[in-house]
DNA sequence: CGAATTTGACCTGCGC
DNA sequence: GCGCAGGTCAAATTCG
């Protein structure tokens, strides 16, 4: 059904996805266009409104509003703080795209560390979504990673914002190898993957019933 | 022992 | 205004 596993689907340059993660806002139109995409899919859903990620970035906010105002010092006040600085982090947007992938793993390793943060069980979900942040530091870069309920063996990553520094060397020697160009149309390695997860890319709308803009 | 994960509480925004 | 759902925080716990 959504599957895009077959190489004559993707255009014939491509990049990795550690260039897409880490790449500039260009990249990131470039890799919609990669699939043929607009970034319509990422047309805010209610919830994503909710989320504060949508809308009014007119005012372009710094970036990491957490690490630039306590990176060192704790506040005292836990409640109070936190509601103020976080009516302050929902202002911006951040670049975002989200991919599914054929995985029994939930994180799959993508060449970034990643420290969770939370989890929630999902509505309309038997499966809870976790919620990643790149552990770099001044890296604002998060992710959610959630179980599709359609495809319990389809794992759908949401990337939000861009890394602002290279893979972490401790990890360039495995999972980085992963990703690179190689990876994404992998015509020899399509049918005899070696990876534990398929990746077949997919810009995912945030919600798949949306039949006239998913390709689910 | 430091880093990462778990998990319950809390906050925010939206729909009714 | 209230309840719900998503997102985040941070203390406690586990892991390497």
């Amino acid at each position: 059904m959504f599957m895009v596993s077959s190489a004559e689907q993707y255009p014939s340059s491509y990049m990795s996805l550690t260039d897409c993660l880490h790449g500039s806002m260009d990249q990131y139109g470039s890799l919609e266009k990669a699939f043929g995409l607009s970034s319509e899919v990422f047309s805010p859903t209610r919830k994503e409104r909710a989320a504060g990620n949508c809308e009014e970035d007119s005012e372009n906010k710094n970036k990491q509003p957490k690490e630039s105002d306590d990176d060192g010092g704790k506040e005292s006040s836990k409640k109070g703080s936190k509601a103020a600085k976080k009516k302050e982090e929902r202002k911006q947007k951040e670049p975002r795209f989200a991919f599914m992938t054929k995985s029994e793993v939930d994180h799959l390793e993508d060449g970034y560390r990643w420290r969770k943060y939370g989890q929630k069980a999902v509505k309309n979900s038997p499966y809870p979504r976790s919620y990643y942040r790149c552990t770099t530091q001044k890296c604002t870069v998060k992710k959610r990673v959630e179980r599709s309920y359609q495809d319990p063996s389809t794992v759908i990553t949401t990337y939000e914002g861009q890394h602002n520094h290279q893979l972490p060397t401790s990890l360039r020697g495995n999972a980085a190898a992963l990703l690179q160009p190689s990876m994404f149309p992998p015509p020899q390695l399509a049918g005899t993957t070696s990876f534990p997860h398929e990746l077949f890319m997919r810009m995912a709308p945030h919600h798949m019933n949306d039949q006239s803009r998913s390709i689910f």
